[in-house]
DNA sequence: TTCGTTTTTTGCCATTTGGCAAATGTTGTC
DNA sequence: GACAACATTTGCCAAATGGCAAAAAACGAA
């Protein structure tokens, strides 16, 4: 778990106990490719860190069309915040895109953190905000690219993610069809 | 000043005293259409509440087109948190799109409003939180939608705004060209 | 009102992307 | 290896959007 502890200690200042204490209320989880870690219509009661593995949060559009919000990889927390934080029922899912292993906190466990290591709220709270920051920052610019240079941004942005996922989830991610991706590769290449 | 104060109580309990001591802190300010509130290169040393008016967010991308990130209209808080937050230099515009008034904090004033009120850092990672959480369900689903739907989605959700801006900004922040919103317009009279 | 400035609309055509279905390629299992 | 299941590529054509420049409309100042 000394993954997770780092990106921590990234946040604020934990001593041995504190980090200790951490470790035993994290869970191993291992999730197949496919698995759920969060469903649609489910309260989210759980935080995941991914220590190895890539996720995704994806959803129904109004047509019925799966949409693929955004990939989760390596040494980030993974949670519908929405659902976590206001306990209301999902609408979107975080499933694994491939063999993952994750650390699971429910919300007890975080409570019990938070009551115990001061700098908990602290660090969670730059934790929310920074992801969130980099969600806007790596969705945003996208909208005003079409569709190869979205998909050269990817690559240069995520090359290790980019080979690891099926074409079908990147293309709808970069909201174009899997076709239209499929043919922007050919013209790299 | 009360559009800022009941804004802040959705978020915490706040008694007379301090809400009387957020006021004293607050400084009103005017911008004019086109005025800017903070600049890219610059560092953030403020944040705003918009009292009246509408804000957008802007920055020029690699071919020097300028994109139109998001509006930020009444009753919201806009500032540029990267910038602000780890004092670095801001990459993008806070610019007036209509004549606005706002209620400045300076970082200092945030500082002591932090000492003084217990509930402020929590109020103000919630507002955090759900700020950004909303500008990245706003604009995720826009990369799946067409032209016209974007268009649309944005009537519906701010039809308050829409009827206040420039076309050509509304046009670059759905990510189309003047031209295209034009037309779009066409097909829906 | 009138003139000059700015914003929006329009025409014309090129380019990009989508839709659909068939073909091809890949992977894992027996 | 052979097969099934799944993923990717391709062909064909339609629809959406862009680029550019001119026309029209709206706005603001004198």
């Amino acid at each position: 778990m000394e993954n997770l502890i780092n990106y921590l200690l990234q946040f604020g200042q934990l001593d041995r106990q504190q980090t200790e204490l951490i470790k035993s209320k994290a869970t191993p989880v291992v999730l197949k490719k496919g698995d759920y870690f969060s469903e649609a219509g489910k309260i989210a009661r759980q935080v995941a860190f991914v220590n190895s593995g890539i996720l995704r949060v994806c959803y129904y559009n109004n047509k019925g069309v799966e949409i693929t919000r955004y990939f989760i990889d390596e040494n980030n927390f993974a949670v519908d915040l929405n659902s976590f934080t206001y306990q209301i029922p999902s609408s979107e899912y975080v499933q694994a895109v491939t063999d993952c292993q994750i650390f699971v906190f429910s919300a007890e466990e975080l409570k019990d953190l938070s009551n115990t290591i001061s700098a908990w709220n602290d660090i969670i709270s730059q934790i929310t905000a920074r992801s969130l920051i980099e969600k806007v920052n790596r969705i945003s610019p996208m909208l005003a690219e079409n569709a190869k240079d979205r998909y050269l941004s990817f690559l240069e942005r995520f090359p290790q993610v980019a080979n690891r996922i099926p074409l079908s989830l990147l293309a709808s991610y970069l909201g174009i069809t899997q076709s239209s991706l499929s043919r922007i590769r050919k013209t790299i290449r």
